[in-house]
DNA sequence: CGGCCTATCTTCGATTTCGAAGGAAGTTGG
DNA sequence: CCAACTTCCTTCGAAATCGAAGATAGGCCG
């Protein structure tokens, strides 16, 4: 898939090109050339003509789609206890995408195997005949060394340090592979639901914070941690010591895990982030409360990264993120705080994307890779 | 100066590529393509040939270099009270650099249209005979938005809210016309001195706090504010009041102007943040305790920053970065505070370019919309 | 319904770009 | 000093790209 033509390609894959004439413009070649190049992609069963799109005023453009049988993507996100996994068409649609327990305490090597069989189950189940695979991603909870696909230093997948997980899944599968934080696959696929804002910051609250930045346009990735937020100090009566060392990160306060731990000692049993969520509907009084101090000291945060970004949108997504108060006290401590210049038309809001948010971006961002 | 030959240019004057081979691994470009566009731009007396360039193991390079007939650039940079103004040839070197006194609170009209005679002074005493102006830049200390170069919202320029400094500029000179934030400015002009930094952030600490972001080598501007610090919350025990309204600004402890005050309090008479840096020279206490502080807290705030942007450096300018204790104490809480992983390899330095650097950051910008 | 307008797509000759081959001008190493 | 190798740059036929003109197909409106 050279050059020219897998920009023809991923135009229309992403979801920014429709017709011959889209593809001129967002292209930059001439409209003859587009037509040529079409043609050769047409004819060597990449892309279908399918019916006509919506008329800007002149004729009707001859909506152009992928094929489905041009590929398919395997992703998936790992978390802590479970993995979502998928299968995605090339324009990023999902086939199919399942939820499986599993436990990345087993060990890099025996966690990677089992995504690896995990794949073949899927492709074997529901993979359409002579479709090929054509790349694999995953999503890890931890920083990744974006040259080398490393996981590095990460502090809640003990064992995982330094351990090459792109060259371990490219042992299974001789494809194009994709190894990124959670928080940053969850913010490429926040991305292209708001196809509108050229810098995104996506919060993901769940067990842990995390956070993925999208800068013009594209995932900022810095040395592998950008995005990080849960360690930065928060302003705060008492005093906790955080796993990493420092005292009052933002993550020993706000953090799903946090919430859980202290509505324990108060007595009330939570197993997942989504059992505290279902509490603060039930209008459990300590659960709303630690919730919205919660939204506080995260909102407090923002603060200062929305006045230094000036993003146009915060998306919140993660386990957390249905609990209304949540985003309430966020967006009140945000609007409050900051520079109304970097507020006025700063929109905040939850996920449009989903849960799936964190497999359709390994898709977008492995797209870029399959069509080199 | 049309697209991929404008392209060629660009790759010379910014210093990218000094050879036809260079521009040809650099631009793309088939190598038998550059060698005939270079013929053309050396026919019309834009790029010239001048000597040779050291082998790399092979045939030497012939060195190509933008003409100085080529074209000049008019630039300034305004603060409160002084402006720096200097001719660029199309390069980015300085021909001339004056300071000027100049009161921007006579009003937007008044100081740009002196702004536009103090550039007729220059070109009349230092322009060659026959090169022509290509292009005029200014910085002012306030927010621009980028897509109109009106200034928004100032809080140091009374007067100036919403004047449109680009066009009231275009009007004296029919050209190319850019206005920006003077920080940005700054970080454009570093980023050109720090080329294998893709991330930089830039702090201007002078008689206010402002910070430029280059993300992936370009600036960043956000909505126009992009890069404002100076209004994060800081902890502190007292409470001093902000002219933004809220509480504890950083700029209400940590800037140029804070300081002073402070002093002058304490009956020390200080009139600029040089004077500043000249106590602190001097071993006055007093001055080296506060300005002791005010990176500790700047620190503080460009920790958080840090953590999520991951810069590969961060560079202090601005009149008061030549005390040592300013960057020292910056470094010391960045370097205690941040991920491991966002500080190992990290530089923290002052200014490679100097006072000028506005002034180069204006011409590099410039070139973009000149060679456009 | 029938011009008129707009936008999409194609055709085809002119132009640009490519790339393989080769000449030019060095360095390196015996 | 000479042969082998690198890198730089140019030459020239082949291939890709462009762009103006035209064909196609719809919307809009009296």
């Amino acid at each position: 898939m050279r050059g020219a033509q897998g920009d023809l390609l991923r135009l229309v894959a992403a979801g920014h090109a429709e017709s011959r004439a889209e593809l001129a413009r967002l292209s930059g070649l001439a409209a003859s050339s587009v037509s040529l190049r079409v043609e050769e992609l047409i004819g060597s069963g990449l892309l279908v003509e399918e019916g006509a799109g919506t008329s800007r005023g002149g004729r009707r453009p001859r909506r152009l789609r992928l094929s489905p049988g041009a590929g398919l993507l395997a992703v998936a996100d790992l978390g802590a206890h479970h993995a979502r996994l998928g299968l995605l068409d090339l324009s990023g649609t999902p086939l199919v995408v399942e939820e499986r327990p599993c436990d990345i305490l087993e060990g890099p090597e025996a966690t990677i195997d089992w995504m690896a069989a995990a794949f073949e189950d899927l492709l074997a189940a529901h993979a359409p005949p002579g479709v090929p695979l054509r790349g694999v991603g995953t999503g890890v909870p931890g920083p990744v060394d974006p040259a080398t696909g490393r996981v590095v230093a990460p502090s809640r997948m003990p064992g995982w340090n330094n351990f090459p997980v792109a060259d371990r899944l490219a042992a299974h599968f001789d494809l194009p592979v994709l190894v990124e934080n959670d928080a940053n696959l969850m913010a490429a696929g926040e991305a292209r639901a708001w196809p509108k804002c050229e810098t995104l910051m996506v919060l993901k609250a769940g067990s842990g914070i995390g956070c993925g930045v999208i800068v013009n346009g594209a995932l900022h990735r810095g040395r592998g941690a950008a995005g990080d937020i849960s360690h930065v100090r928060v302003r705060s009566d008492s005093s906790v010591t955080c796993s990493c060392g420092h005292d009052d990160c933002l993550e020993a306060y706000a953090s799903g895990a946090a919430l859980m731990s202290v509505l324990g000692e108060q007595g009330i049993e939570v197993r997942r982030p989504a059992d505290v969520v279902a509490l603060v509907e039930n209008g459990v009084p300590e659960a709303t409360a630690l919730v919205r101090n919660a939204g506080r000291l995260i909102g407090e945060v923002l603060t200062v990264l929305v006045n230094f970004i000036n993003p146009d949108a915060i998306v919140v997504g993660g386990s957390l993120s249905p609990a209304e108060p949540l985003i309430a006290s966020i967006r009140a401590a945000v609007y409050e705080r900051c520079l109304p210049l970097a507020t006025r038309d700063l929109e905040i809001s939850t996920t449009r994307s989903g849960p799936d948010a964190a497999l359709l971006g390994a898709g977008s961002l492995l797209l870029d890779a399959v069509l080199a």
